[in-house]
DNA sequence: AGGACTATTCTTACGATGTACGATTGCAGA
DNA sequence: TCTGCAATCGTACATCGTAAGAATAGTCCT
């Protein structure tokens, strides 16, 4: 099962949208690392200089997997109440960001202005005008909605995939191994972060979530 | 300018600490990709293979920087308020990761589980045991915490770096190059960004911070 | 002093990567 | 059939991480 003979696509002619699922198929597979130019251009059964000519350079093809990725995530709808809509699509957001989770790094490492993204912000900013808060809160929220979306998520995929694959009396051994009498508090929750890969931490995404959306709400005096 | 002379320290016997040391300034200075081991090795006056006898490989050293950066943080200090030690720390957190923007991407794709963070979990989820919260609100918290620093920072360290060294008129730019009609929120928005690098977001940091950290005290009806 | 042992550093080399440059193919219209 | 451009390829180079083993430099013993 090595990638030797790489399943070439049936010769189609090569096409922008084509490289770019290509490089997303290869990432969602391999993580972001697996993306070479040369592995690419493999999985499309075509030579690597061939790439170029549907992009500047491997920057621009990451940066455009990037745009595929944030297209993904369903825009807050432009009718209903502001906050049920923002909240859905955070919720899609990390829903589709946990789908690919080499996204996340991208999207932060310089970020670039995409059609995908500028209409994801676009519509966000939209929809938050109307929550009808002071000006500088609007930036803030989406600002503070952003990174709980990226933050949260890359914390997951990076805890995650840090014990993926690992034996299951991994628990033990880890605790073995550490001088567990000089972290006291962490013995107690170090199972917690053993859960196994598949659980479900959607609902502590939604609690941080909901802290954000009410928080904006309600009028604050300075601390 | 150029780095082909580089300041090689005074021939003083490499030590871990100092190669991970002159791999931190690498970073502070160009970046995580700045790092390499044949610059750092000239760096330190030695050439490539020297390092392997202080480190495994290259994720080693990336490890180890890690870890530095993370013991640049000012622990929760073990008495007062709880909420307020958290909150310094927080905030200590914060302006470390900003002078090392690097570590952000660098702390979650795949952690490690050196001391200096292993200290720093501990003393976190000691300090939180204190609120006592029920048991699955206290690792919120710790994870809430966590991903609120890193995702506010990463957030902040991507668009200060994507618009860093550009012209003073970028803005007006900017605008004209996009197709503004199809994005009428976010062109109200644009110089809010577009403030220098140097601005202060501080603010916006601990907003979101005490949302979190009054949020999890107040007992909340499901949603 | 010399010799031996170990800790530290260097030399050389390999495979992989991104991509510059120019040659080559293949299809369009004349 | 010839021409011209669009799409693809072949070759080459600098740079990267690092494997394997040779060379050096201390340090200690006698």
């Amino acid at each position: 099962m090595s990638d030797v003979e790489a399943k070439a696509e049936p010769k189609a002619r090569l096409t922008r949208d084509r490289v770019l699922r290509a490089a997303m198929d290869l990432a969602d597979e391999g993580g972001i690392k697996a993306v070479t130019m040369r592995r690419l251009a493999r999985a499309l059964g075509v030579e690597a200089m061939a790439l170029y000519y549907y992009a500047a350079n491997k920057d621009d093809i990451l940066a455009g997997i990037v745009d595929l990725v944030i297209r993904e995530i369903e825009l807050p709808a432009p009718e209903g109440d502001w906050k049920a809509v923002i909240r859905a699509s955070a919720i899609s957001a990390h829903r589709v960001l946990r789908r690919h989770p080499w996204a996340c790094n991208l999207l932060m490492s310089a970020p670039h202005f995409l059609p995908g993204r500028l209409r994801y912000i676009d519509a966000l900013l939209g929809r938050l005008g109307e929550a009808r808060l002071p000006a500088e809160l609007t930036d803030l929220a989406y600002h503070a909605l952003d990174s709980h979306i990226l933050g949260f998520t890359l914390w997951e995929a990076g805890y995650t995939s840090a014990f993926r694959g690992l034996p299951p009396d991994f628990a033990t051994t880890f605790l073995r191994d550490l001088p567990m009498e000089d972290y006291p508090h962490l013995a107690d929750h170090v199972a917690y972060h053993l859960r196994p890969p598949s659980a479900d931490r959607t609902g502590e995404f939604e609690f941080v979530l909901d802290l954000i959306l009410d928080g904006l709400e309600q009028p604050r005096d300075a601390g």
